[in-house]
DNA sequence: CGGCTCTTTGATAGCCTTCAAGCCCAGTGG
DNA sequence: CCACTGGGCTTGAAGGCTATCAAAGAGCCG
């Protein structure tokens, strides 16, 4: 159940049994969400933080025009919300894109692990630096990249990320978007996100069919984007 | 000298006396960088965290082309480099912008203060949650909003910082940065940049020279930008 | 008065958006 | 079983925003 979380943070640190007892103990409360629903909604004031068992969910903001855009996508693993934990007031919405399980974590049990548990709490904070390190490389390939090379490091960071939690088969995973969506995730139109897959098909480094994504060259796809996983501190270490 | 610090966190929340008095024990050492000088390398492992006294700093990555993207600005008061702290090694630089004076805040220091202080741990993550929502302002602004738009966002944003901080005369702040370095935050060429400036000058909205600026219509500004400080989360409350 | 960096301007090219329409496919209902 | 329907995908064309190239003005410092 909470495995997927366990291993997260077991490839920034080690974690002893009465760290992972408590992360067991997290979840007392289980909920579904159906694809497209709001897990959680702009100005809400969530009382509980939601940690992803199943499912994709995306970070999302609207603008006035009433385009959208993507600011993360979440992975089961991820704890999803931490963020309204300390900042109480959401700035942006949480939205299911494929049909989700989630944990919803009290936050007074949040409260409670700040208080006597400094290392669990350290890797929950380090659970939202590589947030934040997601959303900087983000930027990055926004501002500074093409639009092929920023899809392409999009594909790489998904890539790794679902590694870790034991999603991938071989260079292949499963991705319940459409092309709107990862339009929006890369700020793109979905005319050109289209054209760009297709270079990318076209250059053989990646198969994106029926909600699948197959890696065929994974070399070429990772020069293309620039890619370097630093950022994602996949690295066992005291922290 | 720590007062900034203090006043960017008592915007969010009270603090004891107790707090501030840990606070202020947390400058043991000074630094001073001049301008273009980094601060934090990248690939380094700081061993200490930097808080910003006095100037302006940028977080960025160059890419392989050797273009640069700033992904955050910092400002007195920020807590520039809490981010080390957990995340050990570093997948960016902090540069400079202006000549600064830092704290250098040793690691085993934050360590104890998040075993023995909580609420403050609790507010330090806070802070750097807050430069989460601001980088997801900025993907939103690169992603979805026009390059004018984007720019007066910026402008918004930094005005309602320094404020927090008491760094803003009436609707006017200064700030030490060349065009280049603004295009280099936005994402934009600097030809593009000087002209999306132009506009907003010839719009009477702003001024901008000898590194001030000066918001003639916050209104109008901050419709462009289509801002909305939620995501700054300047409420008092229990965190 | 140079020499430097920063700013500004003009011209051209290209990436990306928008608009529009056709295609594919799965689900639905007759 | 098959036409119908709707969502998602694909393609083409035209236009606009932004990048790049180039060069001239402006301000500062030695």
């Amino acid at each position: 159940m909470i495995d997927s979380l366990i291993l997260n943070l077991e490839h920034r640190d080690l974690l002893t049994d009465d760290e992972k007892a408590h992360l067991r103990k997290l979840i007392t409360l289980e909920r579904h969400f159906a694809r497209g629903e709001d897990i959680v909604q702009e100005r809400s004031r969530p009382r509980y933080s939601t940690l992803m068992l199943e499912g994709f969910s995306a970070r999302y903001k609207l603008t006035q025009s009433g385009t959208r855009q993507i600011t993360a996508l979440h992975l089961p693993g991820d704890f999803v919300d931490l963020h309204a934990f300390p900042l109480r007031l959401m700035d942006h919405g949480i939205m299911a894109m494929s049909p989700c399980r989630v944990a919803l974590v009290d936050h007074g049990y949040l409260t409670a692990i700040t208080e006597g548990m400094p290392h669990l709490t350290r890797l929950f904070w380090l659970q939202t630096l590589i947030d934040g390190a997601m959303q900087r490389e983000r930027i990055v390939a926004m501002g500074r990249k093409s639009a092929k090379s920023h899809l392409a490091h999009l594909f790489c960071e998904l890539f790794m990320r679902l590694k870790v939690v034991n999603l991938t088969e071989g260079y292949s995973f499963s991705l319940p978007l459409t092309q709107q969506e990862l339009s929006d995730v890369l700020g793109l139109s979905i005319v050109h996100l289209n054209k760009t897959l297709q270079t990318l098909r076209r250059d053989g480094v990646l198969a994106f069919e029926s909600e699948r994504v197959t890696i065929l060259e994974w070399d070429r796809l990772s020069e293309i984007a620039e890619f370097d996983p630093t950022y994602l501190s996949l690295q066992v270490e005291p922290r």
